[in-house]
DNA sequence: TATTGTTATACTCTATAACTATA
DNA sequence: TATAGTTATAGAGTATAACAATA
């Protein structure tokens, strides 16, 4: 009975039946992999996925502040701080006085900002078709409806 | 037109909509909200995701090595490391010389920690319960379906 | 008083290189 | 030479407290 190392050492297999029963278990996994093909993706544009998303919010959401910004990415403000720093250093986004309220800054994209975009957008685009390429249509949109379903429960009880 | 920053002050939401057409946006904020509250649910056994895992596989494989543990967890060696001494100096698992491979060492969960781990276990399996609460049970099943199938697709393309 | 943006700080998770002891 | 475990280290991501400027 104590040699159950020698069993365990030749079996090639190690059970994860308890944990895959889990949703979080497997979600982790899945997000594991995902995140990392699209740190891959994103790498050539200099991109990760905080500042790709942070760009495409600014995109979509021409002067809005960086406390909106936050909030729609849930992202605590500190650290919002060294991306919006980021992005603007490197010229993709312009950071404004508003003068109706001198306490916020307006955010928006650049034409170079806009340009590096647009192609990373369309390499996430291939990206999530490849990822999700076994995926049918209808189960896609089924995985993003239980995700969200997921994610509102969660905000229930923080 | 410049003065786009005035109405997206008034604006109460922020569109995100772009994003919400990715699954991994999507995929990313529905796993904060599980892992926040999963670590809420796991703070008052002093167990944190990856510890409880480590915890549960080692419950599930007696006798496995620091190696298999890792390779399970998708986690590289060193970074084990730290979470298998955390649970030994805990008492919860040991850490035993083999002697037929005296270069590893053989991992088993000890009565404090399987005591420790049966509650937890209860704790995650009601906090799963909770989040996953407005799911159905095919719902859930064909959740878990497709999030292995996108990271079975990632594998192919690490 | 409350809010925006900021600084400083700390903790967790992850990744890599290089070492040791065994095989 | 190859593998198991280890050390050291670095980089992301996240979280909180406290501050200055402005409302």
């Amino acid at each position: 009975m104590p040699d159950d190392a020698a069993e365990a050492a030749k079996r090639p297999h190690i059970s994860d039946a308890t944990l895959r029963g889990l949703v979080g278990y497997n979600m982790k996994r899945a997000f594991m992999a995902v995140s990392a093909d699209l740190a891959r993706t994103l790498a050539p544009f200099d991109l990760r996925m905080l500042t790709f998303t942070a760009l495409t919010l600014v995109a979509d959401n021409p002067g809005l502040s960086q406390s909106q910004l936050a909030q729609a990415m849930t992202v605590e403000r500190p650290n919002l701080v060294v991306i919006v720093d980021e992005l603007e250093t490197r010229g993709l986004i312009t950071r404004d006085r508003v003068p109706t309220d001198r306490r916020t800054y307006a955010l928006r994209i650049t034409v170079e900002g806009a340009r590096l975009l647009a192609g990373a957008a369309r390499a996430v685009g291939a990206h999530e078709n490849l990822m999700m390429g076994g995926l049918a249509k209808a189960e896609e949109a089924a995985l993003i409806s239980t995700l969200n379903r997921i994610e509102a429960s969660g905000k229930g009880r923080s």
